[in-house]
DNA sequence: TAGGTTTGTTTCAAACTTGAACCAAGCCCC
DNA sequence: GGGGCTTGGTTCAAGTTTGAAACAAACCTA
C-alpha cells in the first residue's frame, strides 16, 4: 500500500504541535531546574509521591505512571535519595521490590516549587486557551493516551499483550 | 497573590497532555530509531533541511525553525555529518556563519524513512481524532506556540526582546 | 521440588542534552 | 579606525537518557 501522506491540516496541526511542545518542555525544565534545581521529570516524581496515601510508590508503579522507562526511573530517584528528597526502602511482602517514599525535606522542596510551576503552566499553557480548548485538549490526548493500552515506555521490551501485571500495591 | 491552582478541567488536561506527549514522543523516537538509525529530532533536522529551495540552512535558522538550542543543535549535525546525511558549508557572505547542506545520500535515507515516520505519527495520532479535533490541535498548540514570541530554546540568553535579528538566508 | 520462565530492579556503556564559557567575525560610533 | 558590544557557532564538563545485559526473587509446572 502506498503512503498516506499528512494532509495539509494534518502537517500544520502536526508542526504546531511539535514546535509547542518543545517550548513547553523547555520552558518546563528551564523553570524548574532554576527554581527547584531539578528538570521537569524529576519534580512530576515528587509530586506523584505525594498524592499517594503514603507517600510511598514501588518503582513499577511510578514508572508506570509516568510513562517512563523503569531505568531511566531508576537514574532520577538515585539522584533524588541523594538530595534526600526520597528514600528507597525495599517491600516487605515482595523482595525484589523497592519503593520510593518521598521525605519531609522532598515534601517540603515540592510545596516550595509547586507555586512558581503551576504558575508557568498556567502562563506556558492555559492562560492562552479558551475554556473549551482546554476540554478539548483533554479530550484529544486521552484519546491518544488511550492508544497505547498498557505499552507505555516499555514496549520494545517483548511483552505479551494478553496478560498484564497488576503490581500489589504493598503499602 | 495566592497561587490560582489548576482547575479539575486543567488537571485533568494537563496530565493526559504530559502522559501522551512522553508516549509520542518515544514512540516516535524509538520507530525511527529502528528504521533509521536516529532519534526523531535529527530525522526532523533532515526534513527541514529537504524542504528548503537549496536544501540547506544556516545552523542559527535550522535551530530557530527546530525550537532548540544552537548547541544541540551543533552536537547534532556533527552527527548526521559524520553519517554523511548532511555537510556543513562556511557562509561566503557572513565568515561566522555556517551552513548545513542535505547530501543526497541524506536524502536518500530521509526518503526510505519517511513512510514508516508518516504512518507512526498517523497511528499514534491522527487515526485517534476526528477532522474537528485535529483543526482544534492546530489552534491549541498555535496559540500556545505564539505565546513565545521568539523567545524559543534560546531563553535564559539575556535575549533583548525589542530587537531581533533577521538571518540574512545566504542561500 | 527442581528447573525454567517471568517479574522487579539495577547496572553499564554509549549516546544525547544542557548551560556556561569561549572565539571569531560583524557592527557601531565616536 | 579602534574600542566595545552583538551575533553565529563551537566546545567542554556535568548531567541525563537509552537499551541491552545482569541479577535476584517469585512463580509455575511437570
Amino acid at each position: 500500500m502506498t503512503t498516506r501522506w499528512l494532509t495539509p491540516e494534518e502537517q500544520r496541526a502536526w508542526r504546531a504541535y511539535i514546535a509547542a511542545a518543545m517550548l513547553v518542555e523547555d520552558a518546563l525544565d528551564r523553570q524548574l531546574q532554576q527554581e527547584a534545581g531539578m528538570p521537569h521529570l524529576y519534580y512530576s516524581i515528587l509530586a506523584t509521591l505525594s498524592e499517594t496515601p503514603e507517600r510511598r510508590l514501588r518503582m513499577t508503579d511510578l514508572a508506570e505512571g509516568l510513562k517512563i522507562t523503569r531505568s531511566r526511573l531508576t537514574y532520577a530517584v538515585s539522584r533524588l535519595e541523594k538530595d534526600g528528597l526520597l528514600r528507597r526502602e525495599n517491600c516487605r511482602w515482595d523482595k525484589r521490590g523497592s519503593i520510593a517514599t518521598l521525605t519531609d525535606e522532598g515534601m517540603r522542596v515540592l510545596e516550595q516549587a509547586a507555586p512558581g510551576h503551576v504558575e508557568t503552566v498556567r502562563s506556558l499553557l492555559f492562560d492562552r486557551l479558551t475554556p473549551e480548548q482546554v476540554g478539548q485538549l483533554e479530550e484529544i490526548f486521552t484519546a491518544v493516551g488511550e492508544g497505547f493500552q498498557g505499552e507505555g515506555a516499555n514496549a520494545g521490551t517483548d511483552d505479551v499483550p494478553w496478560r498484564r501485571r497488576s503490581s500489589k500495591s504493598c503499602s
